[in-house]
RNA sequence: GCUCCCAUAGCUUAACGGAUAAAGCAACGGUCUUCUAAACCGUAGAGUGUUGGUUCGAUUCCAACUGGGAGCGCCA
């Protein structure tokens, strides 16, 4: 089933072939964004009166005339520059809507190639609780795995946890001085940070403690026997912590290979890259230089200071023997390549580490991966009240389990006041769906790339453009349905005669259009956007439009109209890792 | 020093190279005997940091500049 952007593209694409061939690159045809002028437009004719030297609206002229899109739109008409606009017609809109109420994909097309996409976000680190900075990557990535999934590709959910870095070796330098089984077993996340954190501010002014520490790690690394059995308890427990918090998020993976499941990898990686020329020894250390193949400018490998170039190595193996996080990168791409046969590859992580991934994407490329796409789904940093990087270190930041508290929180003195008749249990209930709704979406409703300095009032709105309006539509939609006693929408034909059944009718159509951007822009700020639109296209249509006491065949359409919008506000909510409940 | 990111209404943001730049919040004024007022209607509020360029057309692309942020060899 085509979204009517799709059959009009179809419509043009077919005349363009036709009347100007060569033909100029597609897409031709977008949304108005004034809606005033139409609900489509194709600028083609203006883009090929430049190639033709021709005038365009002539050339809008003939392809009008060329145009067989009589069932689908009004004449197009011809304005501005060269624009030809479109204007749906009721009649196929109706058809239309009326087909997505026995569509269970709400007119949402399947992929026509579908890919093996592993997606690779949240990440945390086992020796630290999640705190309010694992965020947006878990939000981000657990929306975007759905939305892909959806669209028919087959998703790999991958948390590449931090089990095996440098913090290793100090946790495990601490744990043996001063460690507590007990206080690991029921707060493994504070024990080991307290401990990490010890150590850390000792082996600042200490440096045989920062020795010591490092000598761990490379024992660990290299299989010593009962650092081995530590870090499996460290592994365990806050495994098992982890768990919790991504249960109550409501957040799955299919795999958690973490940076460990690699290490057997590394020694052999590392002597492949050198075998091959990519790697070479430098200072004590094996790195990866720049193949000058690229522009200086455009090589990661290369920075520029005073004028000249000089070399911006990645390094794969510290001078100590242990290997740093780029090669367990190199290792997870190769992995994702032989057992997934991953042909695409999504890293939802912090902005600010471009700089890296841009050097491991080229690197891989030079490895032989350069048929696998490497996406870095960049988002930015949430800042303290000081606008610099809520820290850890600094005591200011704020615990996952108690943001997602706050939010239940703030839900239910709000659904206290508004339904004071709930039973408690209910009350918990809608608590739960409403404050986590309104936590995800804030975080998936703006542009990823922007910075924002953290603030509970903004991450747990309740108006405007948020999780409970949404969800607030679908419950009164809901809301009629249970007063007709209806389970679900009856056999009727869709009638669109008021200004707000047309608005609606129309904004039910472009659902699949909103899923599809989101998906090639990894933005599903663009799915929110959409589904605040059509919450508030709902809202109006309610108010101006009675069902219950229309006359039977305007009450039937309009149940059905009711129907769509809301199993796709339910779906487009679930796209987004947010549930719906009957009633608010 | 170099590279990357950001700059739009009082605030937070949107705008898939297009037409008179769009919302929410905050402010002000209306609407519940009628499917849940977590709603709706209305008023006021910016010409998109600056200067140029490309284009029939620029918030969007390019260059320079200003301001803010981030990154730049053994952390991840």
């Amino acid at each position: 089933m085509n979204t009517p952007r799709q059959e009009l593209e179809a419509r043009v694409a077919q005349a363009v072939q036709k009347l100007f061939p060569p033909a100029p690159p597609a897409p031709y045809v977008r949304p108005c964004p004034d809606p005033r002028h139409g609900d489509f437009q194709t600028n083609v004719a203006l883009v090929q009166a430049k190639e033709a030297k021709a005038n365009p609206r002539d050339l809008a002229a003939k392809l009008a005339e060329a145009l067989e899109i009589d069932d689908v739109s009004e004449k197009p008409e011809i304005a501005g520059p060269g624009f030809l606009n479109f204007r749906l017609k009721p009649i196929y809109l109706a058809e239309q809507v009326a087909r997505r109420g026995k569509d269970d994909r709400l007119g949402v097309p399947v992929a026509a190639k579908p890919e093996a996409i592993v997606i690779d976000y949240s990440s945390p680190n086992i020796a630290k609780e999640m705190h309010v900075g694992h965020l947006r990557s878990t939000v981000l990535g657990d929306a975007l795995a759905r939305i892909h999934c959806f669209l028919g590709h087959k998703v790999i959910a991958d948390n590449h946890i931090g089990d095996w870095g440098t913090g290793f070796g100090m946790i495990l330098f601490g744990f043996k001085r001063e460690g507590d089984a007990e206080k690991l077993r029921h707060d493994p996340f504070g024990h080991l940070e307290a401990i990490y954190r010890k150590i850390q501010a000792e082996a600042k002014t200490d440096e045989a403690i920062n020795e010591a520490a490092k000598r761990e790690l490379v024992l660990l690394q290299q299989g010593d026997a009962e650092n081995r059995k530590l870090w499996e308890q460290f592994l365990k427990y806050s495994l098992d912590a982890l768990e919790v918090i991504y249960q109550k998020l409501g957040v799955q993976f299919d795999y958690t290979l973490g940076e460990s499941f690699y290490n057997n990898a590394l020694p052999e990686v590392v002597a492949e890259l050198v075998q091959r020329g990519l790697a070479r020894e430098s200072e004590g250390a094996i790195a990866i230089f720049s193949d000058g193949t690229l522009p200086p400018k455009e090589d990661p490998f290369l920075v520029s200071e005073k004028g000249e170039f000089r070399n911006n190595p990645l390094l794969i193996r510290k001078s100590d023997g242990g290997y740093n996080y780029a090669t367990t990168d190199l290792a997870t791409i190769r992995y994702r390549h032989e057992h997934f046969h991953a042909q695409r590859v999504i890293y939802v992580v912090d902005g600010r580490q471009q700089m890296h991934f841009r050097q491991l994407f080229d690197a891989a490329r030079r490895w032989g991966y350069g048929d696998m796409k490497l996406e870095h789904v960049w988002f930015g940093t949430i800042l303290g009240p000081d606008k610099k990087p809520i820290k850890t270190r600094e005591g200011g930041d704020v615990k996952l389990k108690a943001l997602v508290a706050e939010a239940e929180d703030r839900a239910e003195k709000i659904i206290e006041e508004k339904r004071p008749e709930l039973s408690e249990t209910e009350r918990l209930r809608l608590a739960r769906v409403v404050g986590l709704g309104a936590l995800k979406y804030a975080d998936l409703a703006q542009n990823r790339n922007l910075d924002y300095v953290f603030n509970w009032e903004k991450l747990l709105a309740f108006d405007g453009n948020t999780a409970p309006y949404v969800q607030n539509a679908y419950v009164r939609i809901r809301a009629i349905f249970r007063k007709a006693g209806l389970e679900e929408a009856p056999e009727a034909s869709v009638i669109l005669a008021e200004p707000t059944e047309l608005a609606l009718g129309r904004k039910l159509l472009d659902f699949g259009d909103s899923v599809q951007l989101a998906a090639d822009e990894y933005r599903p700020h663009y799915l929110c956007l959409y589904l605040f639109d059509l919450a508030t296209l709902f809202h109006k249509f309610y108010e101006a439009c009675p069902v219950l006491t229309a006359e039977a065949a305007v009450r039937d359409s309009r149940l059905v109209l009711g129907d769509v919008t809301a199993r796709t506000l339910r779906q487009g909510l679930h796209l987004l890792g947010i549930d719906v409940v009957e009633q608010m």
